[in-house]
DNA sequence: TAGAGACTAAACAGGG
DNA sequence: ACCCTGTTTAGTCTCT
């Protein structure tokens, strides 16, 4: 009732998270990432600006002036390549033409005008990759310089104020070296939001050790293990983080609560915003936000989620925005711990980079097995118009382009095409019943949809059959169907009156659900036969269907959230024509009929207790089973529960359903 | 463009 | 009266 109540109202959310996404859509398309990118550097130099009183370049201008020279380096490297284009000797014919139709025009234009986005349709991935690194180095190098002469300088004061023979008060000390760390720390955060913005902009596809390499450099310089120590060593034990967090305090307090959502982080805990990458589903649902927070939603916090705070491990309810930068701001504030955490962070992080960097040559080795041709080279070339707002409409799934950006088009297990279209609970429109095999992508990507408010690319029905089947004795009374949603998917934990509304649309409506009066109560059953029936006998290679193929390759072992992550900069590849042309869509599509004609979900669903083919007996045994539950169920076999995902499901049921699905769909 | 499938919303009824 | 369960209808969207 009030349950019931309150979700409706929180229904009305998905409409307005369209909004929303079509909002960041916009701002995403049409040059979203050189709007966060000026932001970015903006709110850094207007931070830095006062510290730094030497005359010498800031950091937050040092970093400035190195974009500047990146994009100018990178202009040039344009008109070279503009100039020399009469060598149509590329391998890659796809980059080449890339390469040969756009430059002539843009070459044509001021090389200043170019932007980020019109160099990455020119550039080739390697071009980038190597401009960039190269530009990285450089960047890296100049900052090392400017962070030993810092020092230097630091020292040298520090020196003449102890042969000055007057003891300079400790907090005055201690705040020369908290403005000098917050410097520092500043810099490594202009320079991450650096990499952030040319990754974001799809310039930069930092592999693993690519990206752990720059990014680490300066953390290494400047320890964050450190950093308390410094902390600690100058200042009064705790008084200088004391005083940086009153000072942000001030400037909290002094800003409206809509600035403080992005002025606030940095400073507050400058080693977290150093990696934007936090823990979990929630932040990778946010972190994609927080680039562009302060222009659409102000009042949200990348670490401040579904009202409570979303630090690792914390999960402190926050009633507002001002409650939890209050919170933040002595729970997470500069310490030992906060620093620690952020440690562990990143190195959750790099393992995830790390093991997205195997998952992905993995994938890429059984694409090629498989003769999808996966190897060909991103399609960089190809402008990234269809923005993950586009994909993600709700803004649930926005994950950081921080990380490495993904070798291969991957995307999130569970999104199918239907997530492609609305989101949501918008029309998702799919052929669902045609996606990959239900019971083994919910096995392989069990913690994904739990974890993750991913909406699952099946049917209503698919769902239920699968929930049903599930237990041991296949029935279900609506309740346990109820509560295995909820269980199952992150998704169903909200919007309760729809989709419980559906649920029971659905039960009734297929005949392949039948309801089965019990001692108990009415349980729900399922009819294997109709269900079957309910299979349209042949499949067509459809885009969907190739998508879902691909989905259906599966990456069961990829950590959800970084599957989430992934699927952001999957989907402007796949919606590509450069990854679904018809040509190369009919060239997959051998595959994807296979693939997906496995939602013979009864085969793999079931494994050993389900064969392939519903037997007579055994359709009329589950009809047994509805009459007489208690009974069946002790000598039947509990099978295999989808819902624990077995490590033998990943390999074997796709390669049956790949042999199977054919005689399969002849059922009907 | 029509038809089918799917989703959402809503109304209604019966039982506890 | 309220809630849950179940049925039914209607509108809409997507895909073929």
């Amino acid at each position: 009732m009030m349950v019931e109540s309150a979700s409706e109202t929180i229904r009305s959310a998905p409409s307005s998270q369209n909004g929303v996404g079509s909002l960041s859509g916009q701002a995403d398309g049409s040059g979203g990432g050189g709007a966060t990118g000026t932001t970015a550097s903006g709110t850094g130099r207007d931070v830095t600006t006062g510290t730094d009183s030497n005359g010498e370049m800031s950091p937050a201008e040092l970093l400035h002036f190195q974009q500047q020279q990146a994009l100018q380096v990178a202009r040039q490297f344009l008109l070279q390549q503009a100039s020399g284009l009469s060598s149509p000797g590329n391998n890659d014919s796809k980059q080449s033409a890339s390469a040969v139709q756009v430059p002539v025009s843009v070459a044509m234009m001021s090389p200043q005008m170019l932007t980020p986005q019109q160099m990455q349709q020119i550039l080739s991935p390697p071009q980038l990759q190597a401009l960039l690194q190269q530009q990285q180095a450089l960047m890296l190098q100049q900052l090392q310089e400017y962070y030993k002469k810092q020092q230097e300088q630091l020292h040298l004061q520090l020196l003449t104020q102890q042969q000055a023979g007057k003891p300079q008060p400790k907090e005055a000390l201690g705040n020369k070296q908290l403005a000098f760390q917050q410097q520092l720390l500043q810099m490594q955060q202009l320079q991450q939001q650096h990499l952030l913005n040319l990754q974001r902009q799809g310039l930069v596809s930092l592999q693993p050790s690519q990206a752990s390499g720059p990014l680490q450099t300066l953390p290494q310089a400047v320890c964050p293990t450190d950093l308390p120590q410094l902390w600690k060593g100058e200042g009064a034990p705790g008084q200088p983080a004391e005083d940086s967090v009153k000072q942000e305090g001030l400037d909290l307090t002094g800003t409206a609560a809509t600035a403080t959502s992005f002025a606030a982080p940095p400073k507050v805990s400058p080693s977290l915003s150093h990696h934007t990458l936090p823990n979990g589903q929630p932040t990778v649902l946010t972190s994609r936000r927080d680039s562009s927070s302060h222009e659409e939603t102000p009042g949200s916090h990348p670490l401040y989620g579904h009202g409570e705070c979303k630090w690792p491990g914390c999960e402190t309810l926050c009633e507002d925005l001002g409650q939890f930068i209050k919170h933040l701001n002595t729970e997470h504030a500069l310490d030992d711990r906060s620093t620690a955490q952020c440690r562990v962070q990143m190195q959750v992080v790099q393992q995830l980079e790390i093991q997205l960097a195997k998952e992905s040559e993995r994938l890429q080795a059984m694409m090629a097995h498989l003769h999808m041709r996966p190897s060909e080279p991103k399609p960089f070339s190809q402008p990234v118009t269809v923005s993950a707002a586009d994909s993600f409409p709700d803004g649930l799934v926005h994950p950081p382009t921080s990380a490495a950006a993904p070798v291969t088009p991957l995307r999130p297990p569970g999104l199918g095409s239907a997530s492609l279209h609305g989101g949501g609970p918008a029309r998702r429109r799919s052929s669902d019943k045609f996606c990959s095999p239900i019971s083994s992508e919910l096995a392989q990507n069990h913690e994904f949809y739990k974890n993750a408010d991913v909406r699952p690319p099946f049917t209503y029905a698919s769902l239920i059959r699968q929930a049903i089947l599930e237990t041991p004795d296949r029935q279900l009374t609506l309740n346990e169907i109820y509560n295995w949603f909820t269980r199952m998917f992150a998704y169903f934990r909200r919007n309760t009156a729809t989709w419980k509304n559906a649920v029971r649309h659905n039960l009734s409506l297929h005949k392949c659900f039948v309801r089965v009066e019990n001692v108990k109560g009415a349980v729900w059953t399922v009819d294997e036969r109709e269900y079957q029936k309910r299979r349209p006998p042949k499949m067509t290679g459809s885009p969907t269907l190739v998508k879902n193929m691909i989905s259906g390759l599966s990456y069961g072992a990829l950590n959800a959230s970084y599957q989430a992550a992934l699927a952001e900069s999957s989907f402007p590849l796949l919606n590509s024509p450069g990854m679904l042309n018809p040509g190369s869509t009919s060239s997959l599509l051998p595959l994807s009929h296979d693939d997906v004609g496995a939602p013979l979900e009864p085969l793999s669903s079931n494994g050993s207790s389900s064969p392939p083919r519903l037997s007579p007996p055994q359709y009329s045994h589950q009809v047994q089973v509805k009459e007489e539950p208690a009974e069946a169920e002790e000598d039947r076999q509990p099978g295999p529960s989808l819902g624990a995902p077995n490590p033998s499901a990943s390999g074997p049921p796709e390669d049956r359903d790949l042999e199977e699905e054919l005689p399969g769909e002849e059922l009907s």
